[in-house]
DNA sequence: TGACGTGGCAGACGTTTGTCTGTTATTGGT
DNA sequence: ACCAATAACAGACAAACGTCTGCCACGTCA
């Protein structure tokens, strides 16, 4: 016969840490007794159980004695960190971090907030590196770059993404389509704001987030 | 006594929001006391009225009497949600949701998660759409589409990734690059899995997510 | 001058929540 | 049969935490 409840009993564990994962990413790690109610334990202690285990085995971190205070250790996802989409880049705000953005983007990285923004793309001109008007870049803030590296850059107070060449100790920014000129810039009127890291295209909608207080 | 900084009150408060989405985002909301020690109040009700206050205008909800009850409200940032990147699809495997994927992708959607997922593409068989071999698209499960949308469809066992057009009643399958032919398949032999939302292109490292317990 | 709003302080109270101790039933191994 | 390991249960305690009441200092406005 059926004996049917036979509640496999690795499967529990796992149920419960795409709960708890879910409820961390969704902003409120649970607490014991809301693990216990939604799993249906009739002691605290059941779920507390499952939840040292998931901790022992790795899966979870934890801040002992603090309500709420299980975590997802630090490498599973990366850190989501909320950068900044800038809509129009000022000369020299960059340095300031004080821009007021458009929105914001989540963005899974090991580096800080204040070191990424994000930047919308105008224009054709790396098409043919598939990078089309419209597309959002993320960008790492830095100063040098290697050659190759395709970068936000500041000339004429206007930012610019184009692909960094050095030929013999000139820097030069290279479009991605042939219709398009390289710049040779004056050094003094060029600064890189940046490296991009990441390229993103929205098929629908928005994508983009939240006004500002 | 005079305790000397005059931050300008406005400030502040906008401070204290920024620290307050910061932990949310980062998997923590804050305690009451937490806020106060990090702006170092010395009662714990100066933090409060700041949070209360900031649910009043609307930036933070709360669930109130519970432990770290502060939350961002739903529209904010959409709720991230963490997206299985599937190596490779089998047939009929996307049904199930039982496919065992090789990461997460935390991606910004009102939808829910079992209603996406992404996929790594191969080939260059879109390339002149800008979707390179290498990048990364957001799928949304869905068996329709429209004429025009990029969508992933299962061909002979294989999930490609192709430009949906429909002439005279007849799907049609659109690579974006001349040197592949469109596929105008035996309907019985081609599936709809879903439809690209976004593009995603990590010019550096991974990007890529957490193994499965 | 007085009324009022704001921002901060002090201390306490009660709920929520993590943690502990101990018990019971089931399973698998020797 | 005995033992150990596992999963669950029951009940309680103590720390963490949200909340409340009252007070003070400073500004603005009429």
């Amino acid at each position: 016969m059926s004996h049917a409840p036979r509640p496999r009993s690795g499967d529990r564990k796992r149920r419960i840490f795409l709960f708890v994962r879910d409820r961390i990413l969704s902003g409120a790690p649970p607490t014991v007794r809301e693990v216990q109610a939604h799993f249906g334990f009739r002691a605290v202690q059941s779920a507390r159980d499952h939840l040292e285990a998931l901790v022992r085995d790795g899966l979870l971190d934890k801040e002992p004695g603090k309500a709420r205070g299980y975590r997802l250790p630090a490498h599973s996802p990366y850190p989501t960190v909320l950068v900044p989409l800038l809509g129009r880049v000022q000369a020299g705000a960059l340095t300031t971090a004080s821009e007021h953005p458009d929105g914001y983007l989540a963005v899974q990285s090991a580096r800080e907030r204040d070191e990424l923004f994000a930047l919308r793309v105008h224009g054709e001109s790396m098409r043919d590196a598939a990078i089309l008007p419209g597309d959002v870049v993320i960008v790492h803030r830095q100063e040098d770059a290697r050659s190759g590296d395709i970068v936000v850059a500041l000339v004429e107070e206007e930012a610019t993404v184009k692909r960094l060449k050095v030929q013999a100790g000139r820097v030069e920014l290279h479009p991605a389509n042939p219709a398009f000129a390289p710049i040779v810039p004056d050094p003094a009127r060029v600064r890189i704001l940046g490296r991009v890291i990441e390229v993103r295209r929205y098929l629908e909608g928005g994508g983009l987030l939240s006004p500002e207080p």
